[in-house]
DNA sequence: ACCCGTCCCGTAAACGTTTACGATCCTAGG
DNA sequence: CCTAGGATCGTAAACGTTTACGGGACGGGT
């Protein structure tokens, strides 16, 4: 099956009859819709892409954006397939079809975007891993190219975005172990370079002033969020003079080197040192002791996305009305027993 | 800035020697080309790709479909993201975007290839996650697009695909724990339907009668590839009466499960048992005893895959001549201690 | 002086769709 | 019988690019 002319003229049917047809268009006989959807399903034809782009400047593509960085490769795990699913459950409502647009490592991601917008192979896009200074965003503004990024915009102007609450959880935690009378508490966290390691110690710092606690850059460990990364925490920790009585972490991985570390020089979590991470995955419920952390659908989190996305498309923007693009993700607290290592109350 | 013509008028050019001169063709002046390639990059200029996919009949993206099926969410770990650094590593050197089609959770994998064929959205595919009886090996090969498997085709026909050596593994593990006395082993795999699961298992029998130990099918204990599966693996492992003393697992998260459920029982894995794992991950350094597993680099083997689909491509295939199109992927033993418990030398 | 070849460029067709527009047929109302 | 209008369909233009083809300018060889 060739094209949308062939099929024509088998069916002896003038090509725009067939398209009108195929496309659902209400001026065309139910009789004969029905014929051309047989011989269309017999003879296996699906219209062309390229043509079909081509003539209504739409692909009925989104692009999710994802950075396999070294940093992001070791820790992503399944995060982008489960936002996958939630973005998908969306889009496929509406024939829209998602496709992953992997940035390579040794490209800049903001000219790989480029690229990908100029090449109008999609007709709106996910971004993931929002920077301090993200030029992606005007990028996108500019290129009137519908977008919602995966992490938030610090920039001045307004853009849609999803994010988790970073700053929530970092509160949270502060909050929990200072009620368990921890004053000297560490945080690790990634570069500030990228939002996630520039909110979540902000959270932290404001947590801590509240409280106050003064703030202590030391108390600040910079490492990847991977097992390895959580060990090299480990170490620092066990190097700081005035050693800290609970530590808060980034990413739940972390904590299995993190316990590895800490083990080895012979303190317990949960009863030597209090621990607390963001984002539980299955594999934490492995951790003895069961690791307290902060949790959250991350497939749920794909659904808003979606919507936020298709609410900024003029041609969907009517059926997900919204008054706010931007949103942030709370999580919700499970207990373990990491941080059950308690001083005495501060009051 | 909007199409070629706007480009070519600007320039006071004709739009095919525009497209000549930023198309790299030989009859165009030197001297025209800079001033094109000037222009169009000043104006932002990148080819619509519609247009040209129109035209040309080719689009220069390659897709790489993954399932997100549950199993696989759940221990594809970073899997995918590592061979497509590979895979890109290759592509990008001719000017070939890769995007990952993730087939919905909901939709027959074969449907879903079947859309993304018939749209013509891609040049060509990598497939993966292969079945026993796989339908879309004969809807490429029919439908003429070149391809190739990261798992291999158990079908008559020859097909390009690239594969972890799973039967080497099972036969080298087997023969290192029979070397150390073990005649009693099990082993842990997903459905047969998989041809992982199938290939695996396979491996594990003719080794088994290499040695001349009888084939028991209750020591095939099938199981998701996850934590949890191990864990449930280490359950089933605790029930069986005349108690394996070694086991061989498929995935190495699969052994944090394991290790909980067998020390909650008092067995620790290295002294009152041996275990054996295949694909070693960085994850699993941090486990104690240390996993004895096979390893190999997942970034190699998305190399090979590149390396295979474009030596099938016609328009790519002198540059990468082969004799033959399908890989067995050899991996390298990682001697660790939880394989350090040894029964008496058979001999 | 003539011809041939090379270099460069412009013209226009083609790729497969969708869709605005107009044509045809039929029915119903007068 | 005439006509308005709805239902259904055919025609052709348009989307943005690539590329086959042909033509003009120029230079060198005879």
């Amino acid at each position: 099956m060739k094209g949308i002319r062939q099929l024509a003229e088998h069916l002896d049917i003038s090509i725009g009859t067939v398209s009108r047809a195929l496309n659902g268009k209400p001026d065309v006989n139910e009789e004969t819709r029905k014929r051309v959807l047989a011989a269309a399903e017999q003879l296996g034809y699906v219209a062309n892409q390229s043509g079909r782009s081509l003539r209504q400047g739409t692909t009925n593509v989104i692009g999710l954006m994802i950075q396999s960085s070294r940093e992001t490769v070791e820790n992503s795990d399944n995060f982008f397939l489960t936002v996958t699913g939630g973005l998908q459950s969306v889009l496929l409502r509406h024939k829209l079809d998602l496709i992953m647009l992997p940035c390579p490592h040794d490209e800049d991601p903001y000219e790989y975007l480029k690229r990908m917008v100029a090449r109008r192979i999609v007709d709106a896009l996910i971004i993931s891993e929002t920077h301090r200074v993200d030029k992606r965003f005007d990028l996108l503004a500019k290129a009137k190219i519908p977008f919602v990024a995966l992490g938030r915009s610090l920039s001045g102007t307004q853009h849609p975005w999803a994010d988790l609450d970073f700053d929530g959880v970092a509160n949270s935690a502060v909050d929990r172990l200072v009620a368990h009378g921890h004053r000297r508490i560490a945080i690790s966290a990634p570069s500030s370079d990228i939002n996630l390691g520039f909110i979540f110690v902000e959270g932290y710092r404001r947590a801590l002033e509240r409280h106050g606690i003064a703030y202590d850059p030391a108390l600040v460990l910079r490492a990847k969020s991977s097992e390895q990364g959580g060990y090299q925490v480990g170490d620092e920790l066990l190097k700081l003079q005035d050693r800290p009585t609970a530590v808060i972490l980034i990413y739940e991985l972390m904590a299995i080197g993190l316990y590895r570390r800490l083990m080895e020089a012979g303190i317990v979590p949960g009863r030597n040192i209090a621990v607390v991470s963001f984002r539980e995955a299955p594999r934490a419920k492995f951790l003895q002791p069961a690791l307290t952390c902060f949790r959250t659908s991350v497939h749920d989190l794909g659904v808003e996305l979606a919507e936020i996305l298709l609410s900024s498309m003029p041609a969907y923007s009517q059926e997900y009305p919204r008054n706010t693009r931007q949103t942030i993700w709370p999580l919700e607290l499970i207990p373990g027993e990491s941080d059950s290592f308690q001083l005495m109350a501060a009051e």
